[in-house]
DNA sequence: TCAACAATTAAATAATTGTTTAATCAAAAC
DNA sequence: GTTTTGATTAAACAATTATTTAATTGTTGA
C-alpha cells in the first residue's frame, strides 16, 4: 500500500506477508460493494425472499411491510450490483436472484452466517 | 412476516414457501451486522489484513494510510463485532482476527467474493 | 380515449456514519 | 515524577443514505 517502513519493526516481519496478501483496490471496492449491499437490513431481508421465489413489488413491500417506493429504491441498488435481476409480466415487475455465481455465494453464506450468528434457528 | 394475504395471487403459492424459508429479525440483524461491518471499504481492508497478520495500531494505521484514531475507531468497530480481538504488549495493542468460526467464514467468504468480483487478480 | 393499477422517479427530510482535530488515558523510559 | 510514545475518546463536521410524500411513467381493460 505504502513503499516506505513501518513505523515499528516487530521481530517477525510482517511487511513481505502483506504485501502478498493485501488486495488491490478494484477488489477491496468491488467485495466492499457487495457486502454494502447486504448489510442493509431491509435490502438483506429482500435479497434472502428472492432467493427463494420470485415476486411483484407490491407483494415484496407487504411482505417485508415497507412501501412501494421503499421496496423499488432497494431493487434498484441491488439490481445495479448485478443481485437480482427482473421481468415484466403485464403489469406487474417480477424480481428474482440473478443466475451468477456472485448471487449464489451470497445466499450461500448469508444462511451459512445466518445458522453462525444465530444457532437457535432451526436453520 | 404479515398474517394477512398478500396483494396479488400469481398462481404458484409461494407463501408457504416464504413462510418457512423467511428469517426471523435476529438472524436477519446477525447477519446484516456482519456484512455492515465488512461494507465499509476501510474496515474491509483492515479485517482482511488482521486475517494475514498480527499488528499494532500504528502500523496497521500505516499500511492502510489512515490516522490512528480514524483505525482506532474502526477497530472498535470490529471487535465489538467479535471479528478481531486485541492484546496488549507494553505501549502497543496488537490485533488480529479472532479464533472464531464467524471470522473464518467470513475471511474464506471475502477471498472467495474477491476472486469473483475481480477475477483479473491472482486470487 | 379514459380510468385503474403497478412501478418508478423526484424532491425533501431524517438519520446514520466516517473522518478530522484536539484532548485524554495508559505504559514505559529517562 | 516527568516526559515520551502509543492508543483511545470526544466533539464537530462532512458526507452518504434510507424513507416519506407527491408526481410521473407504463400497461391493461373498460
Amino acid at each position: 500500500m505504502n513503499e516506505k517502513k513501518l513505523p515499528h519493526d516487530h521481530g517477525h516481519n510482517n511487511e513481505e506477508k502483506i504485501r502478498k496478501h493485501l488486495p488491490g483496490e478494484a477488489e477491496i471496492a468491488g467485495v466492499s460493494e457487495a457486502m454494502k449491499q447486504l448489510g442493509d437490513p431491509s435490502r438483506l431481508r429482500i435479497f434472502w425472499l428472492l432467493c427463494h421465489c420470485e415476486e411483484c413489488v407490491l407483494n415484496i413491500a407487504a411482505i417485508v411491510n415497507m412501501s412501494s417506493p421503499a421496496v423499488s429504491h432497494h431493487l434498484r441498488l441491488l439490481k445495479s450490483s448485478g443481485m437480482i435481476v427482473s421481468r415484466r409480466d403485464g403489469k406487474e415487475m417480477y424480481y428474482r436472484t440473478a443466475d451468477t455465481e456472485l448471487a449464489q455465494m451470497l445466499h450461500h453464506m448469508i444462511e451459512k452466517l445466518g445458522s453462525i450468528t444465530c444457532p437457535e434457528e432451526d436453520a
